[in-house]
DNA sequence: TGTACATCAGTGAACGCGCGTTCACTGATGTAC
DNA sequence: TGTACATCAGTGAACGCGCGTTCACTGATGTAC
């Protein structure tokens, strides 16, 4: 096992970068360590060091790739076409409610506790800031798409935190069965 | 310094109890160390086991006292007189955003991480779960208290889970603006 | 009430362990001629 | 194109450190007579 070809390096930092954002997406920075990564990976932990500084430099590299792979399904969602692209807003919010796999809980939740501990200044900060920001603008868009039913500002800006605070409860207080009822009512008022 | 006496003992162990609650608002559970918690009590790391079988044993406790604190804090501010008791609802909302010290950080944001991370059946989960289902329940008793602007149940709900995720951003995104207008929006929300 | 002794809350050092990071080494890859 | 050598991606063991937990010890407290 000698040196790997550049190209092949650089797939082996992506694997890396792509192990790194499934783990944090299912139990958050702190609580996933660089040999986790590695291993998840399939190299061994000595190998991390040629490709990032730190374990906070691929933090805030994984967070911008796990912000960046939640958009990209909001936004498949809402152009879903089985209702004819009338209710993007519904679809969207549909999708967020909908059981998924750890490695797929929503950033701005599994990644808070990180962003919000760290120092002001950090790059993980920095990538929460900017990812959920994203997030929140293709929430409003997908809210857009229809003129006939648009929502005034305020109710996209008041469903949107409901959204995400009911998917806070849901991922922490398990199957409560008030809070699969605040799910339902959630997606309700966005018909409403 | 030999055996304290009984009372000095369950003052003792109050006080770690404490130190740990407030603590743990501020960091979460895992981000903090037994030597934390007995540094800020004012003891050694060695007395910790005279009084908990284990950190997790702690966690639960200091999670419900958290969320007991929380819930006093809520029916305090929606008691308050400067209105004349009629917007108890808005004056909690209006409290829940205030800025407050870190170690008051409303629980069901900062144990969100561990009490999603940890087994189902553990005790801090089940302690997680029956503060959120109190706080909820402050809420709802918050809006029925004055019956002639009494909101549906649907939009109560709705209400609860937009507050709690606009503080999540707020905590994790730091000062960004749209933030505060999220904040500054479920405030108002809540007179409509 | 006073004395003798058992109890046990708190101390401070130590335990094994896993963490983030470093390092000497390997050998295929990339480069210079 | 072929040869000689420098580079450096990945390995696997080690580093110091802080973690949760354990333990021998101390001496004031609590108890029995």
């Amino acid at each position: 096992m000698g040196r790997s070809s550049r190209s092949q390096a650089e797939q082996n930092r992506a694997r890396i970068v792509a192990a790194a954002t499934g783990l944090f997406r299912r139990r958050g920075v702190a609580a996933v360590s660089i040999a986790d990564i590695m291993a998840a990976a399939g190299m061994t932990q000595g190998g991390f060091y040629k490709h990032f500084p730190s374990k906070d430099a691929l933090a805030a590299e994984a967070c911008t790739t796990a912000f960046a792979r939640s958009e990209e399904a909001w936004k498949e969602a809402a152009r879903q076409e089985d209702d004819g692209g009338k209710d993007a807003l519904r679809d969207l919010v549909t999708y967020y409610f909908a059981p998924k796999p750890p490695e797929k809980t929503c950033p701005m939740i599994a990644l808070g506790q990180d962003a919000a501990t760290g120092e002001a200044d950090q790059p993980l900060r920095e990538a929460y800031r900017e990812g959920a920001r994203r997030l929140f603008e293709a929430f409003g868009a997908a809210a857009e798409t229809n003129a006939a039913t648009a929502l005034p500002r305020e109710r996209v800006v008041l469903l949107f935190a409901a959204m995400v605070g009911a998917n806070l409860l849901a991922r922490a207080a398990g199957g409560a069965s008030w809070v699969e009822d605040m799910q339902e009512i959630v997606r309700r008022s966005v018909d409403m």
